[in-house]
DNA sequence: CGAGTCGTTGAACGGAATCAATCGTCGTGG
DNA sequence: CCACGACGATTGATTCCGTTCAACGACTCG
């Protein structure tokens, strides 16, 4: 797991503060599951947290006419469950988007250790905060309504020194920013033909 | 300031939090800005936090091209700028969308106040998760193409017993949102003829 | 009274979604 | 080992609806 891998995955930041919060507690469990397994339900009590280790998760929400709205979708690395922390239910239901593996922290060791130990504390809320920015930021470039535009803002926010990096596909990029898979091959595709971004391996890099 | 009307405004939660903490704070100054004052700008030192007393305040973020974006915009009654806690430097510049009071508050007090009251953590980590499950609900409703759909995802998810509440205008719930104003007003107007909805005075009924 | 803002409606355009089809790859199981 | 299915990536054609520009009435506020 190279460093690079998470300059596109910035929400994933978290897990590193989780780890460390997580190491020290010593109950873990590491579970599988396979597509469709559904790991929670709405309003089922909270007594987990998770981690992903690999694989994907889908947090959705059900409404009274039976529409489901995905909340969230979280990738190898990334923690969820996490806004739970103070929830007596869970608000939406887990669904494995794929073949999983998950890591699994009982909510009353999490909320013991932090109790105890104040600057474990800041770490979290400095790790809260940093996601409601990027949170934030995610939902105004969805504001932007031209597909090539909204790209390129999204790409010039995560990119690093120009270059953006992702290890999810480009689906997922799709469904994270809001257009439909084929808009974003075809806009990607218009983008590289006007030479203001090129594709390589895994990347695309910003020509300024 | 009744109850009623904080119905519409979900995440002005944070006030009734913000407000335990900063009304130990001895230190507040109230202050007045006019439509187009900037309160900060991108990459200047955080020393304050704010809360809106009356008006509106946008947080807009300016690329490299001098296109901006706007983050976030924060009503009466929020706090803001609270993500950058544990920030050095603002990530954002922050400009009065019309007149409005605001009342500062030096970050260095609420960190010092925090330290001291690991209770108050725990409220502030309580509300910044839930902060973070509102954003995520928006941003998945920003991906619903259709207005109307949208429209009414969002009014559910923000209704209680049926009836939203607002307290900004049709045109600022556009925004937020992510619709054009003109869109709003029109699919408002189909789905109340359609007996979706039912407006009245400052809410909208959703009819089942 | 006039400026500014919100709410509303009309008309036209453009572009994003959608349906559909194809190709390559990877993994799985018979 | 190969056939098959699942999935990601890609392109084409069509439809539809959200944006945009424009104009106007109602209202508030200085």
């Amino acid at each position: 797991m190279g460093l690079v891998i998470w300059v596109g995955c910035r929400a994933s930041g978290i897990v590193n503060m989780f780890l460390d919060i997580v190491s020290n507690i010593t109950q873990s469990q590491k579970i599988a599951f396979n597509k469709g397994d559904r790991l929670f339900v709405q309003s089922a009590t909270v007594d987990y947290l998770y981690v992903v280790l690999s694989g994907r998760v889908k947090l959705v929400r059900e409404n009274l006419e039976g529409n489901s709205l995905v909340i969230h979708i979280a990738y190898a690395g990334e923690s969820f469950a996490e806004a739970s922390l103070f929830s007596d239910q869970y608000h939406c239901d887990c669904i494995a988007d794929n073949s999983c593996e998950l890591l699994k922290f009982s909510k009353k060791d999490i909320l013991e250790f932090l109790n105890k130990n104040p600057k474990s504390m800041m770490t979290l809320i400095q790790n809260l905060t940093s996601q409601i920015r990027d949170l934030r930021l995610l939902s105004e470039i969805k504001s932007i309504y031209s597909a090539k535009d909204r790209i390129m803002v999204f790409l010039n926010s995560e990119a690093s020194e120009g270059v953006f990096y992702y290890t999810y596909s480009l689906l997922d990029l799709a469904q994270k920013i809001g257009l439909a898979q084929e808009t974003l091959y075809r806009n990607i595709s218009i983008l590289e033909s006007d030479g203001k971004i090129t594709r390589q391996d895994g990347s695309i890099k910003i020509n300024y």
